[in-house]
DNA sequence: TATGAATGAGGCTTCATTCAT
DNA sequence: AATGAATGAAGCCTCATTCAT
């Protein structure tokens, strides 16, 4: 390994130690009480580092929502773009969810609060499943109606069940009963 | 009026002047980044006056929640009990919900921040749902399964729906949406 | 009764309710700490009030101060102008003084802190003490020496062995051990 | 000069600028009156820096304490410890400390206030005459009597008479008196 | 006289950030 | 690149005091 390489090593090193302090101080105060400081007395490190890797709090919140929708985000688009029919295109896309969440259950936060600063990765997954949607209706997958509408529905029963999931439940239960309720659903919406 | 009446009134009046000042607060700089002293400065009165309503921003926030949950409430309450069929549960408790949205969208939040602190209020506002939910299984007009995870699909679906709602969507058009999708949806879950 | 002498009946009552208040609050929180809004808690009257019979903390301090001056200086100067020897000079103002301070031990301070801000009356205090000093000189009943000096030297034995009275030493054997003390002092004292 | 103690001596350095500026503020307004920004403001340095040295004025204030008992302890032990006799004992550490007060007169509160919180090291102070009281009456120089009693005689003598030194009293004259006082008691002393 | 809410000065403290080493 | 003390703006909040009722 050479010098300049394992420099390299440790900067990568430390930005990992900052962000691993970041999501637990975040899942203790929560996002608007965590300060800075609070991040970097979780780290060996000495607070100007910080400013060497990030610029503010706000920007290891993002990068800390980046990392996990950078994560997921391919593992929905496999689950939903090599969907043959209706049903697996929904159990596939709940499941790796679901899944996922119950994989970082360590990370739950004692804080009994939900903030949500959306990043470009974030918009950027939201967007990729209405493209999804989309293709998926012109594959004959789903049925023609308003795209937006029925990412925000699934938006929202994903996420609240989430919640659920990260307080126990289990997950295929879980993905079954969401992916009854959108096969059932979308069948009897009306036509677009 | 009396002079007892006359100092409640100054008192209910600087209470209603510092909620409205928090709401627009909120509403431009998002919770995480407001401060007490901004709301205060939104306001004609001294800094501490709003220390002899409240004791922190969490405090303001929550009696927020609470105004809107007691208002919202009541109303979904009407809508859920006095149903008579599967049809009427739905659409009129999402009715409710996104007419009250949409009678308040000038609250809105220009910050594309989400922050939910559930308050006692809301959390029985929560409560509510599953008693109804559970209340309708009983007299038939719901299939029976779990509750819990119906109050949270109907939730999720309510709440990002809602978020369109704000941004210009139509009431009825998404009343519909939403009606038809769980019509459908539940009657195709397994019976639990 | 007539209603002018109940009113001052109430103003009497109130001003010592504000000071048995403010003897309790120093006690507990030291004068440092203490605030009128402490004082005033500690007593079922608005804060308006206590501007009727006091200006301000230091005020009622020294009301605090002066009341126990005024209470032990009689008993002081009774002890040493009917003193016909110096032993009863020396025995019966420590007995006194000592006495005093065991009476009101149910004041003790949970501070540690030992704050003094001599009034007006507690300076008339010493005063009288050199008076007495100067007079029992006079008489024969002390050496000759400096007045001041010895003055202080009462005082401190006085002040220094109160403390313990506090902690609970015997009154009796307290004054046994200071007049003995002095006894033989000042016999030992160089002619001034 | 390395670098690291360059830095070493700033942090000496802006300690000592501290702890001057609160003498100085509190033998102006008293202890009870001063503020930790009083202090800040007798300082070239910025607001934040007091708090990377003291957590109050509390603390201030007992480094101060603990500042003058470090200093003058080890003199007032060597003096009763090397004493030979019965005077030695006495004049020694009574001229000890007056003469300590008299160096430091400069330091003479303005403020007619008489503030004493005794820190750690005061403490240990008193529990140092006390074990050397105790050490001087096994070696026949003192008396056999109450130790706690006698401690507290002495130490109210010399803090009493350090007054009239700080108001300009003769340190020679003051220790002759002292010690007098205390050589011609303790022979008085019925044996305990 | 008593009340108690309003006032706003000002104390306390933390924070993000800089910068000399 | 890492360090960590210094900075001072700015948040938090309490306080003494006033004054309309």
């Amino acid at each position: 390994m050479t010098a300049s390489s394992r420099r390299e090593q440790t900067k990568i090193q430390n930005r990992e130690t900052i962000l691993a302090a970041a999501r637990q101080v975040f899942a203790q105060l929560g996002f608007a009480t965590a300060t800075v400081r609070d991040i970097i007395r979780a780290t060996p490190l000495a607070s100007g580092t910080f400013y060497n890797y990030f610029k503010s709090k706000e920007e290891v919140y993002q990068a800390l929502r980046d990392e996990v929708a950078l994560k997921v985000r391919p593992r929905l688009r496999e689950a939903r773009r090599t969907a043959s029919s209706r049903d697996e295109f929904l159990a596939g896309s709940f499941r790796a969810f679901f899944q996922f969440v119950a994989d970082n259950r360590g990370d739950v936060q004692p804080v009994p609060e939900r903030f949500r600063m959306d990043s470009a990765e974030v918009l950027a997954g939201f967007a990729e499943l209405r493209e999804d949607i989309a293709a998926a209706m012109a594959r004959g997958l789903l049925p023609q109606t308003d795209v937006a509408a029925l990412g925000a529905a699934l938006t929202g029963v994903a996420f609240e069940l989430a919640e659920r999931i990260k307080a126990g439940d289990d997950v295929e239960a879980t993905t079954q009963f969401a992916t009854a309720l959108f096969l059932g659903g979308l069948a009897a919406l009306p036509k677009s």
